[in-house]
DNA sequence: GCCAACGTTGGC
DNA sequence: GCCAACGTTGGC
């Protein structure tokens, strides 16, 4: 099976409802036509609804979005990956973001607002971590003034697990494999503060 | 490449 | 609805 799993596909949605790309890898069970475009438009609502009560607050303003930065094989085919770089690179800087299964990361998906910021995270690379940040479009805004490693926030974690403090409930660590998920505003202000601190 | 964590599937 | 087998995620 074609993984595909959380990454944006090049080309943009951007503002019509551009139908044809239904290019999802491969349905889940019965789910008949979900796009995973995140883009604008009022429409759902009762979806909304359910994904922000799964993120226990009725907006998370903030997310943290994972995709894989580097190609790999598998299988012997060459799954071309999707990294920040990438972003960049698209017409409008903008992409959609498909190929994600999980129904949870889906939810936050549809639970998204345009022009919500959203951290860009490099996964199963070299150096997991955030590289970036980008508006629910979704597009780029700019690199984080620079790299911010998993270990680095990890650390952080673990220190605000002891004692208090932003990053203590940070999903990244506690529910590892989301792919698309909410941060707080402390999470996020934190985050980039570190932005302009010493790689520690 | 290894493998732990954890989500999904399907038999019962 | 339980749970074992299986598949995927993703750090290391």
């Amino acid at each position: 099976m074609p993984r595909r799993a959380k990454r944006a596909c090049r080309n943009a949605p951007e503002p019509d409802p551009e139908m044809p790309s239904g290019k999802r890898t491969k349905a889940m069970k019965t789910e008949t036509s979900d796009k995973l475009v995140v883009e604008g438009g009022p429409s759902d609502s009762t979806k909304k609804a359910q994904a922000a009560k799964d993120c226990g607050n009725e907006s998370s303003r903030y997310w943290l979005m994972k995709s894989e930065p580097e190609s790999r094989m598998e299988k012997g085919v060459d799954v071309k990956q999707f990294g920040i770089e990438d972003l960049k690179a698209q017409p409008k800087q903008t992409a959609c973001w498909d190929g994600v299964r999980n129904y949870q990361a889906r939810n936050f998906l549809r639970a998204m607002k345009v022009g919500e910021e959203a951290f860009f995270y490099h996964s199963n690379c070299k150096e997991p971590g955030i590289a970036g940040l980008m508006k629910v479009d979704v597009q780029f805004i700019r690199m984080t003034k620079r790299f911010i490693p998993l270990a680095e926030l990890k650390v952080h974690h673990q220190a605000h697990k002891a004692s208090g403090g932003p990053l203590e409930n940070m999903a990244l660590f506690t529910r590892q494999r989301l792919s698309v998920q909410p941060l707080t505003k402390g999470e996020f202000d934190f985050v980039l503060s570190l932005e302009d601190k010493k790689p520690s």
